[in-house]
DNA sequence: CCCCAACCGTA
DNA sequence: GTACGGTTGGGGG
């Protein structure tokens, strides 16, 4: 265990009663075992370690361990004769439970810990304090009051019924003491329960008073005279060696002797068989299709384990645990699972032990040749047929869904139909059956009638089927599987359905072959199936003759979205278990899936801009770009399209004879920026008028006449659309409109933020992460300079200079610094001598000396650029911080500049893909971070733009928002990483964009 | 109507 | 030198 590391101990013991006494009683169907503990206990369990959304708990276990009581018999007993002396034997029902408890941990692959002589307290406290002590973080699962004495600000408790996590503000709010007085507290009160007898007459909010008044129990003792209260006085003085004793009950002990070490505690994979067949022994079904569908194993090939356990009067035997000799365990698994009744062997034989990767295989294999029947495909039009695939996805636990609508904007469109499809439950995956099927809800009529298309006939009435749908698209016990759900979701929501649990395979792709081609659901079925699907142009036309979706005839549309759904999930199947076998569960659960919502959320909400601003500065733009116009013709002598960069190099390079520079790679006269501006520094007028014209006509038709047409008829504002899976390096792109590439270099650009404004009573909040990628930089390649750089919090560029060239920061010449931060950014670009040449205008010998001196000063740099493009070629592949792949298929090219090219990329991807991570897991947190401090409703995440978030918040909540904000993302990357540099967040705010940044 | 090249806005 | 998306002009079908 290390540093950054977290803990995560269960109160196995306090949350067995709590289960008992809190749910209703259950028994197991086929012999009437009482199983409502296990039940509860398992369920707990399956929740705590699949906490995708990353929220309740938010934060990731390394190492975890429930720990339960040994038996009655404690130190505390030697203390103190009554201790606990008053609890009476537990439940009957219960006492076959403990064992089947301590089963079920194992079951999940959980250690099981349990000390001779300590109350699983006791040995709560040891672990979690030696972990403390290695800089770890613990959180422990219980409420009980009696651990609240262990919370510090590195380990808090966690009540999982509540989904209510315990820090010390917590325990102070609830005692009035902070934790490390809960001791002195509860000595002082006393436990009626526990049978520790306190002190008669107080209770906790007396000794809150007493302790905050005298500071501890012994203090508070000695000084018993003061009280003023005669009564409270001669209790305390009478008790004072009561009080004594029960302290020493209360207090936790963390000497406990440990059989499992730290080390022993790590977080191992889930053995999904082995759980399975447990669940199934205990007959809990709804568990079993769950862990089923998420170990992506099919229960049906597992048998259930034999768990031996005895009961209706009889203790459960101590033999239960007792390893089987190794022996026996071999003859049992050669022969039949049964004989001697360990799940874990009866598990393992009934799946011959396959390996993810061979799953993985095998499904890709079995799909890659499967035939594909379209003609199977149905069209629904009766309630009964729908209810009927209702049931069914009830039964798989699996349903693939798709939304058609009328555009593709899904904050505007109509929806027009859904689609499903579902795994014939007999035969898949190994016989590969999917049914699917299309539900026709909004398609129009295309003839003639005068009053303009009608509902086309033998459509379900979208309310009746949407109230159907609803019920199963909300629960959270059925997946629903899509290609790029976020479309569905935002469409959806529209229509108040809001979708809960799904996979998204473009998502899965993504985590799995960013950078190895498109995610679309075309591209994925012809990598994956074999198969070219339909094209929406075949069924809809394109162009002029081109139909709305929902003109589309039901017949044709019923195809070509049966079969969308079909091959969904045919990905699912195939991209489930690849997940697994390449070890990338936790990015796509952690980093993507739980984007979409998220993201879906943002675009919602939108941002509002001043059309009055865009419009008068369109009218500014349009006169002084015609006023350039007619300068720019006359030092031409003629009139031409300035646009054209082929007609401006005529002009230029021929008519006027000017000496042309680069070459565009069709072989054409570059007549870009740069060269423009290099000519216009020799005293050339008219590239000068160029490259102003050019700005002005950039921004007016990029900008400030194309944003008004984004404004939303309803809700009045800009919706961009964010893709979550268009980049190599896990960045995310937005699209129509782009609010990723807004101005703000030039004074003329930065008009144009002015327009993204507040709605009334609010600002808008920018928070952006300062020099991330130089942090992340410093980070991977571990280079002591720059990490001291950024402890100290001193300018980076100069100190990179200082280094190189010798020059102290203090006077540094402009000039020396805008070096220095140009090979800083060469360095995270892949740098190479071309480069840093053209963009420093200086020769390619020197920017070439730049780079060896920066290499000899930093050799930490060079070392990981080398060692990262000796990944990328071994692999294929390189990875950030989190884990995250971004595949160079062409790493190993034999063209020179193709190679090289993608040696920068590769050296370029970890330090952009881990910034893009951090950011990511800010967002994703940020909704929890917000309503844990009371703000959901007061502060909203609208904007994402690569290292910057933009808020609208209530002009009250602002002082709150900003530490939130700012902690947020400062603190993104733990517990799942401990930088070696800290990260910095500044934040403003002001009415509109350009102020606020 | 579709696609590509050139250019340029952002991080 | 990295990563994107949007606009324009222009060529081909």
């Amino acid at each position: 265990m290390k540093k950054g590391d977290h803990l995560f101990l269960v109160d196995g013991s306090g949350f067995i009663f709590r289960a008992f006494h809190a749910l209703p009683p259950l028994t197991r169907k086929s012999d009437g075992l009482p199983v409502g503990a296990v039940s509860g206990f398992c369920n707990m369990l399956w929740k705590l370690l699949t906490d995708a959304r990353d929220t309740s708990v938010g934060v990731t276990p390394t190492h975890f361990a429930v720990i339960f009581d040994y038996s009655a018999k404690t130190f505390r007993k030697d203390l103190y004769d009554s201790y606990k002396a008053n609890r009476s034997a537990p439940p009957e029902e219960l006492v076959p439970q403990f064992g089947l408890i301590r089963e079920a941990t194992r079951a999940f692959n959980l250690p099981c810990i349990e000390t001779e002589g300590f109350e699983a307290d006791d040995i709560i406290a040891t672990y979690a304090r030696q972990a403390e002590a290695i800089g770890a973080d613990v959180t422990i699962i219980s409420s009980d009051k009696d651990l609240m004495q262990l919370v510090t600000p590195n380990v808090h408790m966690y009540d999982s019924m509540k989904d209510k996590q315990i820090g010390v503000p917590d325990v102070i709010e609830k005692w009035g003491v902070p934790p490390e007085k809960m001791i002195d507290l509860q000595a002082m009160v006393g436990d009626s329960v526990d049978n520790v007898p306190g002190i008669p007459g107080i209770g906790p909010k007396t000794a809150a008073q007493l302790l905050e008044e005298f500071g501890d129990l012994d203090t508070l003792l000695e000084r018993a005279g003061e009280i003023k209260q005669v009564k409270r006085r001669e209790n305390i003085i009478a008790h004072a060696e009561q009080a004594r004793l029960s302290r020493r009950l209360v207090q936790l002990r963390t000497d406990v002797p440990l059989d499992v070490d730290l080390e022993g505690l790590i977080l191992e994979p889930q053995n999904g068989p082995k759980l399975i067949g447990f669940l199934k022994a205990m007959g809990f079904g709804t568990l079993t299709r769950r862990v089923a569908a998420a170990c992506d194993c099919n229960a049906d090939e597992i048998d259930a384990a034999v768990v031996e356990v005895e009961w209706g009067g009889a203790a459960h035997g101590p033999d239960l645990d007792a390893p089987a000799p190794a022996g026996e365990a071999s003859a049992a698994n050669a022969s039949a699972p049964a004989s001697n009744g360990k799940p874990a062997a009866a598990g393992s034989v009934i799946v011959g032990e396959a390996r993810p990767a061979d799953l993985a295989q095998a499904r890709a294999d079995f799909y890659a040749t499967a035939k594909i029947d379209k003609s199977c495909y149905i069209t629904i039009r009766d309630v009964e047929v729908l209810d009927d695939w209702i049931r069914a996805a009830y039964e798989t636990g699996v349903l693939a869904f798709d939304a058609e609508a009328a555009s593709i904007d899904p904050m505007q469109a109509e929806l027009a139909g859904i689609s499903l499809g579902l795994p014939d439950n007999a035969h898949t995956p190994a016989g590969g059956e999917i049914r699917s099927a299309y539900l026709p809800l909004g398609h129009k009529t295309g003839d003639g009638d005068l009053l303009g298309g009608g509902l086309a006939e033998n459509q379900l009435s979208m309310k009746e089927a949407l109230d159907r749908l609803k019920i199963v698209l909300e629960d959270p016990s059925v997946l629903k599987v899509g290609h790029n759900m976020k479309f569905a979701y935002l469409l959806l929501k529209r229509y108040s359905i809001v979708v809960q649990s799904y996979d998204d395979v473009m998502l899965m792709s993504y985590v799995l072959e960013a950078g190895k081609g498109g995610q679309t659901l075309d591209s994925l079925s012809e990598r994956w199936l074999g198969h070219v699907p339909m094209t929406f142009k075949e069924v809809a036309g394109s162009g002029k003759a081109g139909l709305a979706f929902d003109m589309v005839d039901i017949e044709r549309a019923m195809t070509y979205a049966a079969e969308k759904a079909d091959l969904s999930l045919r990905m699912w199947f195939v991209l489930k278990p690849r997940l697994v076998a390449e070890r990338l569960t936790r990015v796509y659960e952690r980093l993507e899936r739980p984007m979409l919502a998220t993201l879906a959320e943002m675009e919602e909400r939108g941002i509002t801009i001043d059309r009055q601003i865009l419009s008068r500065l369109s009218g500014e733009l349009a006169q002084r770009a015609a006023a350039i116009e007619d300068e720019i013709y006359h030092l031409a002598g003629e009139k031409f399209t300035i646009g054209s960069p082929k007609q401006l190099g005529d002009i230029l390079f021929g008519k006027l004879g000017l000496p042309g520079g680069a070459k565009t790679k069709t072989g054409q006269w570059s007549t870009s920026a740069q060269v423009l501006e290099e000519l216009a520094a020799v005293g050339h007028e008219l590239p000068r008028k160029i490259v102003d014209w050019r700005q002005l006509t950039k921004l007016k038709s990029t900008y400030t006449d194309a944003l008004p047409g984004y404004v939303h008829p309803q809700t009045k504002r800009v919706h961009t659309s964010y893709s979550l899976a268009s980049t190599t390096t896990g960045r995310l792109s937005s699209v129509e409109p782009n609010l990723q590439n807004i101005p703000i270099r030039t004074t003329e650009g930065r008009k144009i933020r002015t327009a993204f404004i507040s709605t009334p009573g609010h600002k808008l909040v920018s928070a952006d992460y300062s020099q991330i990628e130089l942090r992340v930089l410093a980070h991977v390649a571990d280079i002591p300079p720059l990490r001291q750089a950024f402890a100290d919090g001193v300018d980076i560029h100069a100190m990179t200079a200082s280094e190189m060239f010798g020059v102290p920061v203090e006077g540094m010449p402009s000039e020396v610094r805008r070096r220095a931060k140009a090979i800083n950014f060469g360095i995270i670009y892949g740098i190479s001598a071309f480069g840093l040449a053209n963009q420093l205008s200086i020769e390619r010998s020197e920017a070439g000396d730049y780079i060896k001196k920066y290499f000899e000063r930093f050799p930490g740099i060079r070392d990981y650029m080398e060692n990262t493009k000796a990944f990328a070629r071994e692999h294929g592949y390189v990875e950030t911080i989190f884990g995250r792949r971004a595949h160079y298929p062409d790493i190993k090219s034999s063209n020179p500049s193709v190679r090289a090219f993608n040696e920068r990329a590769a050296i370029n991807a970890p330090i952009q893909g881990s910034a893009a991570d951090i950011i990511r897991r800010a967002m994703v947190r940020m909704e929890g971070a917000l309503a844990k401090a009371g703000l959901q409703h007061k502060a909203r995440m609208l904007l994402q733009v690569h290292d910057e978030l933009i808020f609208e918040v209530e002009d009250d909540a602002i002082d709150e928002t900003l530490p939130v904000v700012i902690s947020t993302m400062e603190n993104a990357a733990m517990p799942a990483i401990a930088m070696r540099v800290p990260l910095k967040v500044d934040a403003r705010a002001a009415s509109n964009w350009d102020e606020a940044h």
